[in-house]
This record gives structure tokens, sequence and C-alpha cells, in this order.
RNA sequence: GGGCGGUUAGCUCAGUUGGUAGAGCACCGGCUUUACACGCCGGGUGUCACAGGUUCGAGCCCUGUACCGCCCACCA
């Protein structure tokens, strides 16, 4: 790197910089330059690897996006500055149920697996009332056309926000080479036994009819009712259960209590008949029922709940599922094997009025059914309970058995506790929220999705003579073939034609969880299969930033997937960052309507200033954001006109330049050295927002003090050598200062580098103390302190003067200081430059003595 | 029920090993001051949520409580 006072690169200021078209000017130059490219040529050693979140390709990205990339971009500017080859790729996550639901809506399809792919269709201009069905392959090519026109819009907003992104390292995780990482992944866990299919009750989705895991649950506050319901007993008397599922009565397969409940103990292995469908079911005991809750005794159904599958499970009950993959009770015949009745007459009656109901219809029907045959013990009392949703559904989950994939974890948790302790947390809380999940682990991943986007389970079964498929023997596909689809490829020793057929073959028809792809994104974005030599170079990587909601997901699947692949970590540092809420700190999401998109603000503010708003915010932190006060974003954009301002006024007098000599430009540099250390520290601990407010503080003070203090000598008043060490010093301080708000401010940085700097500011080195104290020939104590105490004095006569309603230019013909200033002394030339004083002494005085001129000129003063 | 974070000026928030409570915004007053009026200077009486404890000394450490937010568990 040059010297700051060399003069071989002339200095260009311009009349009146602006903020204005910095991001489209600086990022055609960034992308013409190459400026963020990777070097892979590096060793791992010389790397700083992110392993980007992959935003959700399903409409537009919001103001929360900008505040958390912005995070991970300052860390990446401030690496890059370092010295290391920074790979920090971005991807697209284009996989999975918000894209399919987008696609449906946008198109007006819906995708039937059944049908034949028609090479020629086209979707209609506008989306037809009357959605139209098409095959799996047309489906997901209007999901890849609609993904590309969203990830192109997504990159210009990034791009405008300034992300240090190798724009060339994309990835989305339905593509090609991530479908094979991702297949190639499961195929590899399904050979050492790792993953696993199991028929078993399953959490399901009826609207999207598909299976869904514990991480992607949520509970919602929905409102319901207790039904008082009377089961009879052989002898004529009566057991009574409240229940919210009346509905599922058909279903009741026993009913329990806890096994002290004096009441109940003596009817345990007895029977009840169940109402309306005179089901013979036993009274049981197991202690997860509550004495407390209800009458103590509770119907277990198949399923109404997850404790209804445990009380299934450990008393080994019968099954009599009636709900069906879409919701509602499926058809069946009561007196039949499994079904039997001691009335199926009535049974079947009864049923027949509730069969094809949706489960809440059918529990409207059977509430009257029940009153008829007086089974139902009062009215219905209204509750208000939390209820199981699929995150991203609208009706309340059903637990369905069906077969699915599973991916083993429970063995894991001790040393996926194991692997938290190792990692790097920012900040080190959000470790809880992760030792919190693992702990509470019910069960192994399901992975498997009743979908059509998505990277295909890539396994087929064969067909046995029967007809029948044999899923206990998978066909797997050699992993130089992926990706496959196996419901268009054929397996290895069979050809299309055999699809189906006895002695053939089934591909699986699901699709994998989209965090089953995700899970993989370092593996996926470093190369795992098809570069080996960049993986080598990138992973485990050396950074994850996401957010907090997604720990148990993303986070928890990424750390699984490494373990089980690579017995390691996937990155050694985690940083977690926060949400952006709106004014009443509620999250923003676009059901309530607060949603803030970024680009108003981008344009009004400039990126510098939202970056600076995102930059601001503690790590961890969720910041209430009103866009009606854009309060920090005006902040930063006054920040960065400043630094555009006052990089004018230092270049604009830049000559002479010498040796420096002054005490206030050596305290300056001295000061600003430890700056340095500060903020290099504070960036080191991943806490970009401490580095910024120090690095501002710093600034606003070198402006509005040590800039004003030694203004009148830079224009000459004390002679050339003393003009050449504050313009020096300047320099110096600006080359620094510049490099230091880099990573935050990286628009205005680099424009005020382009007026005197060659090449990229980006691109330099990250500024070191031998750049501020070479200079100086080292630290400069005693000059640190005349800049403390000039400081303090500067401070002092300013407010007096405002106190006395003086003009700042007023002149002060004597000023006698209190002693504890007398540290300025050797500054006193400017002190009294800058405060117009003529006559200045100290002395024991409580408060300084001010004795103001009449009129006439300031001693010295240029230009007053 | 378990866990995590928060509670500091009207608002948004800093406050790093315990040592005289801070910034910005807003508000008020002053200043055409040759880098910047998108500017500069000045103006802060706050039960640091509450109660107790440790300490010479607590916004900070310990115990408990309340409220706000989030995560998990429960879900008859």
């Amino acid at each position: 790197m040059s010297s700051p006072v060399d003069r071989s690169f002339p200095i260009a200021l311009p009349e009146k910089p602006a903020l204005e078209g910095l991001e489209q000017k600086w990022n055609a130059r960034w992308e013409e330059q190459q400026t963020y490219q990777f070097d892979r040529s590096r060793p791992r050693a010389d790397v700083y690897s992110i392993d980007t979140p992959p935003p959700t390709v399903s409409g537009s990205l919001h103001i929360g996006h900008v505040f958390s990339y912005t995070h991970t971009d300052v860390i990446a500017r401030f690496q890059r500055m370092r010295g290391k080859s920074v790979f920090y790729p971005m991807g697209w996550d284009d996989n999975g149920l918000p894209t399919e639901r987008r696609v449906q809506n946008y198109y007006g399809v819906r995708c039937d697996p059944s049908l034949p792919y028609d090479p020629s269709f086209q979707p209609p201009d506008t989306p037809p009332k009357q959605p139209i069905s098409i095959s799996r392959p047309n489906f997901v090519e209007l999901c890849g056309r609609l993904t590309t026109e969203d990830e192109k819009v997504f990159e210009g907003l990034f791009r405008h926000v300034g992300l240090s992104v190798d724009w060339k390292l994309t990835y989305a995780t339905i593509a090609p080479n991530a479908q094979r990482v991702s297949q190639a992944g499961f195929l590899r866990l399904l050979k050492r036994g790792l993953a696993y299919q199991h028929e078993a009750p399953t959490l399901w989705d009826v609207d999207f009819k598909t299976a869904v895991a514990q991480a992607e649950l949520e509970d919602r506050e929905q409102p319901g009712a207790y039904h008082r319901i009377r089961f009879a007993r052989p002898d004529g008397s009566a057991i009574e259960i409240d229940t919210t599922r009346p509905e599922l009565i058909p279903a009741c397969v026993a009913l329990v209590a806890h096994p002290d409940d004096e009441r109940y103990k003596p009817l345990f292995g007895t029977e009840v008949v169940t109402p309306l469908f005179g089901v013979r079911v036993p009274i049981r005991a197991h202690a997860l029922a509550d004495p407390e809750k209800g009458t103590g005794i509770a119907m277990i159904c198949t399923f109404g709940d997850l404790t209804d599958v445990i009380w299934w499970r450990e008393l080994s009950l019968p099954v009599r599922a009636v709900i069906q993959a879409n919701g509602t009770l499926k058809p069946l015949t009561w007196g039949s094997a499994g079904w039997e009745t001691d009335d199926a007459v009535r049974a079947q009656a009864a049923y027949e009025q509730l069969v094809n109901l949706p489960a809440s219809k059918a529990r409207t029907k059977i509430v009257e059914l029940l009153r008829e045959s007086t089974d139902l013990l009062g009215e219905p009392r209204p509750i208000t309970h939390p209820v199981k949703f699929f995150e991203k559904g609208d009706r309340p989950l059903e637990i369905i058995t069906s077969r699915q994939w599973f991916i083993k974890t429970m063995e894991f948790r001790e040393t996926l506790l194991e692997r938290g302790r190792q990692m790097q947390w920012h900040p080190e809380f959000m470790r809880h929220r992760f030792e919190n999940w693992v702990n509470g682990l019910a069960g192994d991943w399901c992975i498997s999705r009743q979908r059509f986007f998505g990277v295909p389970i890539p396994v087929w079964y064969p067909v046995g003579p029967d007809g029948n498929a044999d899923y206990s023997k998978p066909l797997c596909p050699a992993e130089t073939r992926l990706p496959i689809d196996p419901s268009t490829d054929a397996p290895e020793g069979y050809v299309e034609a055999q699809r189906g057929k006895p002695g053939g073959f089934v591909g699986d028809p699901d699709i994998m969880d989209t965090w089953a792809t995700s899970s993989l994104t370092p593996q996926i974005a470093g190369g795992w299969i098809d570069d080996p030599d960049l993986f080598a170079r990138v992973f485990p990587m050396d950074l994850r930033p996401q957010g907090h909601d997604i720990i148990r997901t993303w986070l928890f699947t990424t750390v699984l997937r490494a373990h089980l692949e690579h017995d390691s970590l996937p990155w050694t540092n985690a940083a977690i960052n926060g949400w952006v809420l709106d004014p009443d700190r509620k999250k923003m999401s676009k059901s309530k309507g607060n949603v803030v998109t970024p680009i108003g603000l981008l344009e009004e503010f400039g990126s510098d200033g939202v970056r600076y708003w995102a930059a601001n915010v503690r790590p961890g932190g969720d910041p209430a954001f009103d866009p009606r006060d854009p309060g920090q974003i005006k902040i930063g954009r006054r920040l960065s006109i400043k630094i555009l301002n006052a990089a004018r006024f230092a270049l604009l007098q830049s000559e002479p330049r010498g040796t420096i000599t002054e005490s206030l430009d050596r305290g300056m540099l001295t000061a600003l050295d430890k700056l340095i250390g500060e903020v290099t520290e504070h960036l080191d601990a991943y806490d970009y927002a401490r580095g910024l407010e120090r690095a501002e503080t710093f600034f606003w003070a070198f402006c509005d003090d040590y800039l004003e203090l030694v203004k009148g000598r830079r224009y000459g008043d004390f002679g050339s050598d003393a003009a050449a060490s504050a313009n020096s010093a300047i320099l110096v301080a600006l080359d620094t200062l510049l490099r230091l708000f880099a990573p935050y401010l990286p628009f205005v940085t680099e424009e005020v580098w382009s007026w005197w700097r060659p090449g990229s500011v980006h691109r330099s080195s990250w500024p070191s103390s031998t750049d501020v104290l070479s200079p100086i020939g080292g630290r400069d104590e005693a000059a640190l302190a005349v800049r403390l105490a000039t400081q303090d004095g500067l401070a002092e006569v300013r407010r007096l003067k405002s106190l006395l309603k003086k003009p700042t230019k007023a002149v002060i013909a004597r000023a006698v200081l209190p002693s504890r200033f007398a540290g300025l002394q050797p500054a006193a030339r400017d002190f009294q430059a800058a405060t117009h004083i003529r006559d200045l002494s100290f002395g024991d005085v409580d408060e300084a003595q001010l004795e103001f001129a009449e009129e006439g000129p300031a001693p010295g003063a240029a230009g007053v």
C-alpha cells in the first residue's frame, strides 16, 4: 500500500459531493472490477467462508432481510480487508411449499403427478378461476420459471444494499447440483442405516396432504369446547369423559385414567361401550392421564393428539383410524373386521351422517346426534386452547398413519449438545435455544413430504409378482447418476416399461423436506460432491449467520448433517440475528400487514444510511422500526454526508505536507491508534455494533473539535511547517477512517477513496497501528493528554460563549482559564485561534474568566 | 411448567473487569462559521422496573418479585 503522503495519485474533488447515485455507480464498478471475487487458489487458512442463508424465494424481501444480511456483509468486508479470501456465496431457497403455493396462485395451476409431461404446455396469461391440472415435470418447470424471475429481483436489491457477495457463487436449492448433493447425502445415510423408513402415526397437514416434522409445528390458540360424553358400562351405569374432539368417538379405542386414581381403579380392565357406535373399549391405566383434568378419565382415539399416540403405543391398543389424508372422515363399514360393534346398523346410520365431512363439520354433526341420543351431558363448554398447526398451514394438524422416511437423530442427542458447545455463538446466550431444542426432541427427523416441487427421494421399490411394491428393499441409483427423479427415471437393471408392473418397479412418490436439502448448504455451496478441491478450501466454514427462529430447523439440521457426514461442525461461528419488529414490538408478518419493504428507504436515505441503522443494533437485538420515523437511518445518512464533506475539506487543503510535529496532530493520531485497536477487537468478536459506535464517536469529535482546532493552522497562520504537520496528519486520519468505515458504509467510503486513492477501499488493507504511528514515531502519550485538555478547554469556552449569548466568532481579549485546563498549553496557538482568545492565561479560578473585546479581528484567525 | 432475553431521559437505545448516569432523536435558545444549514454551538432533576443482599461504594454482582417479548413442554 502506498503512503498517504505520496502524491502519485491525483486528488480530484467534486464541487458538491452527494450520496445520490453512489449505489449504481459503484455497483457497476465493483461488478466490472470483480472486487468481491473469491480467490480459490488460497489455502484454507487464508479463506473466510460464509454459509449465507438462502432466502426463501416466494414473494419479496423485507426490511428484516436488509437488516440481517447487512450484519453478515460488515463481517465479510472486514475479513476481506484483513487479507482473507472471502467465500461469500448467495443461495436461493426455491425448493418447497412456499414456492409451490406461490406458483399455484401465480399461474392458476395444480400439480397432478398422474398426468404425463406436456412439453408444449404454457400457462395462460391470467390465472384461470378453475386451476389447470398439470404434470409434475410441467409444474416443476413453472416453479423454475417463476423463481428465476424472483431471484433476479432479490439479487438487484441485495446489490443495491451493497452486499459484497461474489455473485458468481450462487446456488439454488432446487438446482441440479443441490439435488445431487441432497440425494447423495440421503443415499449415504441410507447405506449406513442412518436413514430409514417406517410406517407410523405422523403429523399430517390435511390441506397440503403431507407429513410434517416436529420442527415445523407451531401452537395456535383456538376456540374449542369441552363436551361431556357418556360411555355406558355393561351394568347400565355410565362413565363420563370430557373431550374437545367428539367427532373422534368412532376412532375411540380405550378410556384411560391414572393408575392411582381411586375413582377409576376398580374399573381398570373392564369395558365400556362407545355412544352411537356401540364399540366395546377397555378402561386402561396410564401415568400420563391427569386426574385433575376433566373427569379424570379420557378417551383414547387413533389419533387425536400426540398423547393418544403414546397411549396407543404403550398400551398396545388397536388402530381405528377415521381421518383420511384430506382431513375428512373416511367411508367404512361397521361390523367389518376391526370395526366390530354391538349394533352395526345403528353405528352405520350415525356414521353415514359424518362420512366425508371435514373434522370440524363432523364435530357439529355428531354433537347433534349425541344430543338426540342423550349421550351428550349438558351443553358444550367453550374454551380456548393451544392446537398444533403446521407453521405454514391453515387447519389443525391431524395424526395419520403412513409410511415415511426418517433420519436418525435421537441417538445423537448427547453428541449434538457437545457440538453446540464446541461452536462459538454470537451472542452467546443463543446457545440455550439450541440446547433447549435438542433436549426436547421427541423423535427422529421425518424428512419425506407428499409434495411435488422439491428434491425427490432417490429410490425405487421392486414390484413383486403380486403387483405390490416391496418397500423393505429400496433400489438405489449409483451416485454418478444423480440427480434422479424416480417418477421419470428407471432404476438400474429395469426399463421404463416395467414401471408399476409385476416384476417391475415403482418410484418413491415423495420429495424431501426442504430442510433435508437446506441442512446441506455448506456442502452445496462448497462443492462437496462436484468440486472436492474447493470444498477442502472452504469447509468447515467460518460463519453461519441466521435468525433465531430457525435454530431448531436450519441450524440444528446443518449441525446434524455435518456431524453424520463429516464428523465435524459445519462452521465455527454462528451469528444469530434478531428480528425487526413493528413499533408495537410485534413481529412483522404479511397477515398483520405491518411488513416494511426496503426499497423506498434505500432510495430515500441511501444504502449506507440503511446499513448504518442495521449495524447499530447489537448482535441478536430485535429493533423496533417505524417507517414513519426512520430515526437511525437518518443518522446514518447524516454520517455519510458528513464523511463526504469532511473528506472534501481535508483534501481541499492538502498542501504543504511534511513532518507531523504539532501536539494536537500527534495526539489525534495516537487516539486513532487506540480506535483501530478497539474497532478491530469488536469486529473480531462479531460485535459490529460496538465497532461502529466507536468509530462514529471518534469521527464526530475529529470533525467538530480537531478539524476546527487546526483549521487556522492549516490556512497557514503559524507557518508552513505547522500547516504541513496538520495536513499530513489529516491525510493519515482520513485514509484510516475511510478504511474503518468501509465495512459499514461501503458506498460513501468508496466514493471518497476514489477521489485520492488508487484501487478500491474494499480491497485495501485493514488499518494497523503502523499506519498511524509510524508517521509520528510511535505513540505520543503526552500529545494525547494535550489533545484531551484542548478539547475540554474548547468545550468550556464554547459553553460560556453560548451561555453569554455571544457569537461564536466573538473575540476574547483576555481569558483566564482554571488551571485544570493548563494541559492544553502546548496547543495554545491552535486553541486560541479556534476560540478567538488574544491573551490566554491559567489561574486559580473556578470558572473561566472571559473578557470580550468590543470589536476587532481575532488573533491570527484566517478569514475572520 | 422449564428456559432465554429485556425493563436506563418524552422516544429509540448505549453503558466492556463495580468507582461522580450517557448518545441520538424530539424539544428550546444561539450562530450566514469559506468542508458541510443535509451544518455548527449550547441546554439533561432519570425513584437506572420493584424488594432484599454482598461491598467503603451497585445501572453493573447475588437472591427474589413484577411486567414485556421469544423458545420449548403441556394439549382429554
